[in-house]
DNA sequence: CATTTTACTTTACACCGTGTCAATTGACAC
DNA sequence: GTGTCAATTGACACGGTGTAAAGTAAAATG
């Protein structure tokens, strides 16, 4: 009954998981390897996702269910200034961003060729693009926001400074940790919307 | 003769170029579509280039001729202060990136799959973090850097603000025009790099 | 207990785009 | 008139995705 098809299905989730998390560039990821991790045939993973895109997605909202995405995100709300909620957001999004990378760069690599994929990716940044904006608002109703600085510009550069092609280059080509990735990407949001 | 040979060689980087320019997201421009651009077979671009790669390669390279892109990102070099320099940079470079936006797009889609591009790809990004060096020396020895943030961070910062991907989000995403992009890009950066 | 459903397997194949290979044609040069 | 060079045609291998069909084994249902 459903009961096993449900176990498969996880099985198969859990598989791509890990060979996203340690494969950087999830091109590399093959529908065989995917069924070989986890232990079946490659036509059984079809049975389950009709395309690699719907795979794919699917196991995004399986990691934000492993890793609680929805509450570490919003804790950044409660903060109770705007400067820190600044903060305290920044800091939230670059720490959990690591733990997804693996499965979002695969998403990533996807969108050129997947209208799918593509969907799935641009609305979760549109979920990120919505947190900067509440962020935003929340320094301009302290007076924060440096002036001649619209909320919808504001939020823009918020939410190109966070994107993940700014992260990977600062990570990646520039060598910073994760840590001084969050420590100077907050200075310059700072710098940049705070009146001085 | 060899005299044909580049004539042909012109015709199928023309057809490329052509086809890249149009199409947004490289990966839809097929070598059976250059050749059919180019008035010739399949097989004759193989003839001339060995692979895809090379040919896009090659491509880059006709289009620094074809805008004189050493010349555009040299000006800047004469400024008179760092600041102005800095500025002067910053429009030049953003300035230049939309008329070679779809070939270096193209690139970008390629280097998942192709370790040439790749390579091909970060030796032209590491000229640009080059350029944003000097330019950054320029800022501090006129003592306008700000305090405690040395040369090496500053350039990775610059680099990622004038980064083809950071440029993409503002141009499409957000919707800024091309002009747009340049203003509030020189804003960010003496928000982020001068001293206050 | 017999039957039907369900999950999965194996094998085979179509599709697409890149790149390779071999045989052929047509032009121009010496 | 022989050689050489650009290009042509047609066929094919490879890799990866996705489809289709027939078979198996076990559990659910009456």
């Amino acid at each position: 009954m459903s009961r096993e098809k449900n176990e498969t299905r996880q099985k198969i989730l859990d598989s791509t998981l890990k060979l996203l998390e340690k494969s950087s560039g999830g091109k590399e990821v093959r529908m065989s390897d995917i069924a070989k991790g986890a232990g079946i045939s490659r036509q059984a993973v079809y049975l389950h996702f009709p395309t690699r895109a719907d795979l794919l997605i699917a196991v995004t909202y399986r990691l934000d269910e492993i890793y609680g995405a929805a509450d570490r995100l919003i804790k950044p709300a409660n903060a109770e200034t705007g400067i820190l909620r600044l903060d305290a957001y920044i800091e939230a999004w670059l720490g959990y961003l690591p733990l997804i990378y693996g499965v979002v760069k695969a998403m990533m690599d996807m969108r050129d060729d997947d209208e799918a994929a593509n969907e799935a990716y641009n609305l979760r940044m549109q979920h990120i693009r919505a947190a900067c904006e509440t962020t935003v608002q929340a320094l301009e109703k302290d007076g924060q926001l440096k002036p001649h600085l619209s909320i919808e510009i504001a939020t823009d550069i918020l939410w190109t400074l966070l994107s993940i092609p700014v992260w990977e280059q600062y990570r990646f080509k520039c060598g910073w940790t994760a840590n001084e990735c969050i420590l100077r990407t907050t200075d310059q949001a700072r710098a940049i919307l705070l009146k001085t």
